[in-house]
RNA sequence: GGCCUGGUGGCGGAGUGGUUACGCAGAGGACUGCAAAUCCUUGCACCCCGGUUCGAUUCCGGGCCAGGCCUCCA
């Protein structure tokens, strides 16, 4: 079945045909490294992850270059630069890092490259160069401005007219442009602001150019598939595509254009000043990082998502079901040896009703349906002690998980963490339960599980006074 | 005001022109020393109004509601 993605610029669903198979690629817009990635922010890294893990499948692993940028020079950059006296380096690589860690936390893989727009400066310039030059950007008052009337389908991603946007016009316009709708390309720095030379003075780029700019250096024209947040659509991409296009005599810049929905905390926008920032890097202290990935996935994409703690909770009660099925099947299974592996030495392929999910505009929510319907599998087959079959289906539910980035602790792990020593004692908790209940001693065993309570340990009797237990959320 | 999303059962959330999403929560049963886990059974839905149709939650038109963008914002 072929992978059918939704365009933005398109408004459609469309089938997905590389440009070239064996170079696909995909940008997509990354963090401004200023401070701590918030849940929202973690939404599109998430989402474009799993496209980047379905592509790699479907195309190979070396046939796909996902680049995400890092914006390192910015506003806000400078402003959190000059309130703690330190140089933007040091603000910038501390977050940069940071983020890195709490994507990697969320089971977010490396990009294959990550741009760093300060690394990037001659190649912006160089574009803003052959814009002028190209009669679609020009210089003005220190500043060089892109003129949006030399561009004639500007505002055809985001379905808006020239007029409507001087119509909409909310901001006073600079007295140094020619039309309402133009914006920076160029701009001077303010003392103590980084700056560059360049042909129109010294000074730093706007935001767009950085991402034109990076595409066309690091994937070349025209990428595959662009993606981004929701809300970047205007002005952001919308100037992307104008300046990309326009640098390049009319070369087409993106085939497929993919955003992600908003996101929302308890039915409201995310904001400093409501005080409801959730950063991924305090969340990850609190629940196991796939749990989080699982709520940021358990609504397609492209929906609005609202966060919520009955969210997270139901998502870890999610995987808390596959995983204690998978653990069931860890230990029926144990010195079971598939035959199936040692033929092929295959590690497993996701069902077929799962990849069809995925290939469909990323379905994430009835893929994961299917990773249930894969585990009442796996749970049938044992409940009929059919080893076989039960080993097809674990390595089915594992492999089809794993696309999306799921199961990927053991079982026990999950549960029951890595505190060697509280593990002891528990463990020696449970086995005093054990002794006690092959002895009939009901008080004894009740006592050993309130010990165990206390300890938020939940246990779950088998014959013969064998236990298996777990921590309670 | 313009543009873009979305509106499904108690909750989260897919999908479909006429049969089950799936998960969580709830109810009943089995199992269990009692539980937990597990299994079986089960109730609960498609924003409103028109239209197309034998038949619409699904297609078309209009409306209402919610969120986003139009200024930095994923």
């Amino acid at each position: 079945m072929v992978l059918s993605l939704h365009d933005t610029y398109a408004r459609k669903k469309r089938p997905f045909e590389p440009r070239d198979p064996k170079r696909v690629t995909l940008y997509v817009c990354g963090p401004t490294v200023y401070n701590y990635a918030h849940i929202g922010n973690a939404r599109p890294a998430v989402v474009f992850d799993v496209l980047f893990r379905v592509l790699r499948r479907a195309y190979g692993e070396k046939a796909v270059i996902y680049a995400r940028n890092v914006t390192d020079v910015d506003d806000k950059i400078n402003q959190a630069a000059i309130d703690q006296g330190v140089p933007i380096s040091t603000i910038t690589d501390k977050f940069a890092a940071i983020y890195n860690q709490d994507m990697a936390s969320l089971g977010v893989v490396p990009p294959t490259l990550e741009p760093h727009a300060t690394a990037y400066i001659a190649e912006m310039v160089d574009q803003i160069g052959r814009l002028v030059d190209a009669g679609a950007a020009y210089p003005a008052e220190g500043h060089v401005l892109f003129d949006t009337t030399a561009f004639a389908d500007y505002g055809k991603l985001s379905g808006r007219s020239l007029d409507d946007m001087i119509a909409g016009a909310r901001v006073e316009v600079a007295p140094y442009k020619k039309n309402a709708a133009d914006f920076v390309l160029w701009k001077p720095s303010k003392p103590g602001e980084p700056v560059w030379d360049s042909p129109w003075g010294p000074g730093r780029p706007g935001w767009h150019i950085e991402c034109s700019a990076m595409i066309e250096k690091t994937l070349g024209l025209p990428i595959d598939i662009h993606g981004g947040g929701h809300d970047l659509i205007f002005p952001h991409h919308e100037n992307e595509i104008a300046q990309g296009v326009c640098a390049n005599h009319g070369a087409e810049y993106a085939r497929y254009w993919m955003h992600n929905g908003f996101l929302t905390i308890e039915a409201e926008k995310m904001s400093k000043s409501v005080g409801n920032v959730l950063l991924v890097h305090e969340l990850v202290k609190q629940v196991p990082g796939e749990a989080i990935r699982w709520a940021l996935l358990s609504a397609h994409y492209r929906a609005p998502l609202d966060w919520t703690g009955a969210l997270i909770e139901q998502s870890r009660d999610n995987l808390n079901r596959l995983y204690r099925v998978l653990g069931d099947a860890d230990r029926e299974l144990a010195g079971y040896t598939d035959p199936s592996i040692l033929a092929d030495g295959l590690a497993g392929e996701p069902s077929k009703a799962f990849e069809q999910a995925l290939n469909n505009d990323l379905n994430t929510p009835e893929a994961m349906a299917e990773l249930f319907r894969l585990a009442d599998e796996l749970r049938q087959r044992l409940i009929a002690k059919d080893k076989a079959g039960a080993s097809a289906a674990r390595i089915a539910l594992r492999a089809s998980a794993a696309v999306l980035g799921f199961l990927e602790s053991e079982p026990d792990a999950w549960f029951q963490g890595d505190d060697a020593p509280l593990k002891a004692r528990i463990g020696a908790l449970v086995a005093a339960r054990g002794e006690a209940r092959r002895a009939k001693d009901w008080a004894a065993a009740d006592k050993a599980r309130a010990e165990l309570t206390e300890l938020k340990v939940e246990v779950m009797d088998g014959p013969d006074g064998t236990a298996t237990w777990r921590f309670k959320d």
